[in-house]
DNA sequence: CGTATACGAAACCAGAGAGTATCGGAAATG
DNA sequence: CATTTCCGATACTCTCTGGTTTCGTATACG
């Protein structure tokens, strides 16, 4: 049986949880407030308490949506060559993406030592889809012979990821292409013992 | 001439420096309260106020003075080979030093896009000291002929503060002797080229 | 068309914390 | 001993914000 009254608008909620991650990215949880959150969703403050109890429920909720906008992991690149792979993997809009998590990453840091529940759930929607991707090509070039056979998967598949969300939140520059292929053939590369092709 | 009254107690300075410190690196700077860093530092807060103007100017202070009491540049580890020198330099209390200092650059990540000032401070007082380090030690191997001619030194020296507060921040894991030896072996040596020695 | 619920806006409440002021007492100068 | 400044402690003010409620309006069902 449907409810009497007037129904929730649907929107509202993407709307509402949007907002959330652009000011999360923007601000940290400590500076975003709720008075923000609706005025960016063009919202009152009833109709976001009316979907999550609190500030954190908001927040947990928004990160855990972040996953499911993630890159296809049955759809990864094949083209190969682990570098190509690697390559396609860091073409826009998916490194503009991966920048944009990083910011929320940073903005929940201090929230997370006291949430563990958000730990986890900030790992799994922004750190675990990246990591498992790169994890997937590894083994695949592995397997293929293409790089040594005894790497260190765990240690490589974390490389890019770790040494994109340092450059972004601790030395606070921008990841751009020439970062990542550097980083991919200077570093990633090398270390998988994939012998450097003709440029 | 001397000031008139009863001098300052110079030991009230450090001890409220550490104390901000402390706190910063277990609360984050929003959580962390005037209140607790003085009666953390057993002072009062009046004691705060007479000799820093704010919270984020007490904050600035103690980061910065974190650099003093680093490790000194002049007196680097020279084993004779990279790999010597890397593992004396991921040597407790190094490292114990290294991670409580990344919590630290956790704890003001939020603050750190708001204060520019504070950003650099931050930089210079925790990351720059240990990538200069493994830059010089880097540099001085490749000069030795011990690495390839062509290596990426600044990426390099990055690779280790990055996975580090990867693992410390993000995947909040502990650093591990076994962590950073399995990074120094299976990825920075293999991608600076240096030849697996024999075990 | 009546009722129930949703909506945006805005007023409101309560708690927390930055920053100030005050207190009795301690330590220096003269 | 008088004066001045520092000390820890504590009470106080003021602002900010999380969270609740109210209000006028809109939109569904029956």
């Amino acid at each position: 049986m449907a409810r009497l009254g007037r129904p929730r608008d649907a929107s509202r909620d993407t709307d509402i949880l949007e907002a959330t991650i652009e000011i999360l990215a923007e601000q940290g949880f400590d500076g975003m407030t709720i008075d923000m959150v609706a005025a960016r969703a063009g919202a009152g403050k009833a109709t976001v308490y009316r979907r999550w109890p609190s500030k954190a429920d908001l927040v947990i909720d928004a990160v855990a949506c972040m996953k499911k906008k993630d890159l296809d992991p049955a759809q990864l690149p094949d083209t190969g060559t682990l570098r190509g792979d690697l390559i396609a993997l860091v073409r826009a809009p998916s490194a503009a993406d991966a920048d944009r998590k990083m910011h929320v990453m940073g903005g929940i840091l201090s929230l997370m030592s006291r949430e563990p529940e958000l730990a986890r759930t900030a790992y799994a929607a922004i750190l675990q889809p990246r990591i498992t991707a790169n994890r997937v090509l590894l083994e695949r070039a592995r397997d293929r012979g293409e790089t040594r056979p005894d790497i260190d998967v765990d240690r490589l598949a974390a490389l890019l990821p770790a040494m994109s969300s340092f450059r972004t939140l601790a030395q606070r520059e921008p990841i751009t292409r020439e970062f990542l292929i550097s980083l991919i053939d200077d570093v990633l590369l090398p270390a998988a013992g994939v012998v450097r092709a003709a440029v």
